[in-house]
DNA sequence: TTGTACGCGTTATCAT
DNA sequence: ATGATAACGCGTACAA
């Protein structure tokens, strides 16, 4: 086994000093020809390649980046994600993942796990529990060290830091807008409990569609359900008790349910019920009738996220402004809705 | 903003030398009571951490394990991921994920750059591309480094290292197995391109299951299809062509575009036509009728690998005793398949 | 009980 | 043209 080889292995075999070495490596003009040849020769020999944790220690800069996301067996996050490790990647930087799993807790520690040096700056998204807890602290700390933060989908008024959302309630305002243009007048909404974080905000467009075009709100077409949609009885007893032409889901999990559940109960789609999901993933493309689906270009979404957290890391100036941007969701349409 | 405080920032400060410090954080018995107290009182208030880069330069231990994998918005990798960065947490290590993209060369890239000390160990599965040209060089370099290195499901057997995977062979035997005792008689076979990696075992799986059972193998219930499916002419070619009544797919998508094909053909799953995929993931829970899939076991995979990884990485001693794990595959029956 | 010195691997500055 | 030294932050064997 061939251990890792250092400079001053290098120099030592060679008979010169650690600091020739180096110099000879990164081709400076102050070494001879000659012992520049021979120590290159070797280094490259032995394939030496320098200790990315000395340069850390010695740069205050560890090219890596923090990302915390709230769960990975999922379609829009690992597209976040996908994109953030792309542009990272082609900047030289690694992604050094933590899974909150929607626990405070968790994000809590992780964070702190990676704020001891580990990484340059944090991308994330906000676990459900620290939504609903709507503490901060730990965010803010970190800020306060000056490591820079970028929140994404996921994020908070609260910390003031860099941003990537979409507009969320005007994607979901279209959606509905769409919905009513293709003649439809009872449509439902079904929801997170408690309108969790980007919820609320597409709730807010689907009422405000809902009141632009003079159609009354009916809060017995809204379903709040739980998170995976576990409950199928609290959803069963929607739809038999509910008459409506018309949903628009928060999450493709949703949608998928919901028509599944529409058509066990004989309802054709889109004939007889229309439906647009949040979130353009496998499922939406591959459901039949597939589905017509908000897509949040999470790709786009990871990009700009990380291009956002290096130029303020290696911005070496104290940063103070920071900037929130609204990519445009766009609708797919598919079999689900008529058009 | 307040920086972070190192351990000569508080013996400057209260005037004392960094070693004294630095025993009365880890509470060392030489160090008199009261030093004790007002040392650890200020480190407290300042919220001293260690900083974790220059432990592991000193340590020569990172404390980070570094995982490649083909593609991150896959169900299955993602599954893996999970319980590798579960465990991993648990016994305090980070995960750095680095995407290969079904290339070569990145995936060659991306190893290069963990391996120079950014990591303890790896965890990959091959990329499409490496298991094709069959050139393992860059893996056989890391261990030869004395980088412990766990391979998982896209394994060699030209490395030698600790692997696991599940038994691909006998769970598409049993599969198949299942088909025919439910009374199917011709038996299609979805499958990637050259038979790559786990598909060959699948096929294999497939044949000596037929042989078993003294069902004639026709060649033409052969479908090869490339990566994600796209080329829907050629299953609708074989779709028309040929007579089966049941299929194996060697993963998700391919059951559900396989389903979808069916029934726009007019028939029934599963009356007229049983499916079985790898992979038992939200497609196959949620698509209409839900499939009856191969259950891999991500999560325990992740966890068994990153185990097998960290005690490498924790022996001190040389190791040359290598494991290949294999994780039972389960069948989980659901609307696709007669029983 | 406290402090000094050294080393982890690298680079930058300053001597020779 | 080459080398010695210090520094990044920490831990520890050894000295006082």
């Amino acid at each position: 086994m061939k251990r890792k080889i250092t400079l001053k292995d290098i120099a030592r075999e060679l008979d010169v000093s650690i600091s020739t070495v180096s110099k000879a490596l990164k081709n400076s003009e102050e070494i001879g020809r000659d012992t520049k040849e021979r120590i290159q020769a070797f280094a490259k020999l032995y394939n030496y390649k320098p200790n990315n944790i000395a340069i850390s220690l010695k740069n205050k800069r560890t090219k890596n980046i923090g990302v915390i996301i709230p769960d990975i067996v999922h379609h829009f996050f690992t597209t976040v994600f996908r994109g953030i490790e792309k542009y990272a990647n082609e900047k030289g930087y690694n992604v050094i993942v933590c899974v909150s799993d929607e626990s405070f807790d968790k994000e809590v520690i992780n964070m702190e796990m990676l704020a001891n040096g580990s990484i340059d700056g944090f991308i994330m998204a906000l676990s459900a529990e620290t939504q609903k807890r709507n503490d901060f602290n730990h965010l803010k700390e970190v800020t306060e060290q000056g490591i820079p933060l970028v929140l994404f989908d996921r994020v908070t008024d609260e910390v003031v830091c860099d941003k990537v959302i979409i507009n969320d309630e005007q994607a979901a305002y279209d959606a509905v807008k769409k919905l009513i243009d293709s003649g439809r007048k009872r449509i439902a909404l079904f929801t997170t409990e408690n309108y969790l974080g980007v919820s609320s905000k597409r709730a807010d467009g689907y009422f405000s569609a809902l009141k632009a075009h003079k159609i009354e709100i009916d809060e017995n077409l809204v379903l709040q359900l739980p998170f995976q949609f576990e409950n199928e009885d609290k959803s069963e007893a929607f739809f038999k008790s509910r008459s409506f032409d018309a949903v628009l889901c928060v999450n493709e999990i949703f949608a998928v349910r919901a028509m599944r559940m529409a058509q066990s109960m004989g309802k054709r789609i889109p004939q007889d019920l229309s439906i647009i999901g949040f979130t353009d993933g496998i499922l939406s493309k591959l459901s039949s009738p597939s589905l017509t689906a908000v897509a949040q270009h999470g790709i786009r979404m990871g990009e700009i996220a990380a291009k956002m957290l290096i130029e303020k890391v290696e911005s070496d100036r104290e940063q103070e402004n920071f900037r929130t941007e609204i990519i445009q969701a766009t609708i797919i349409e598919r079999e689900s809705t008529i058009h």
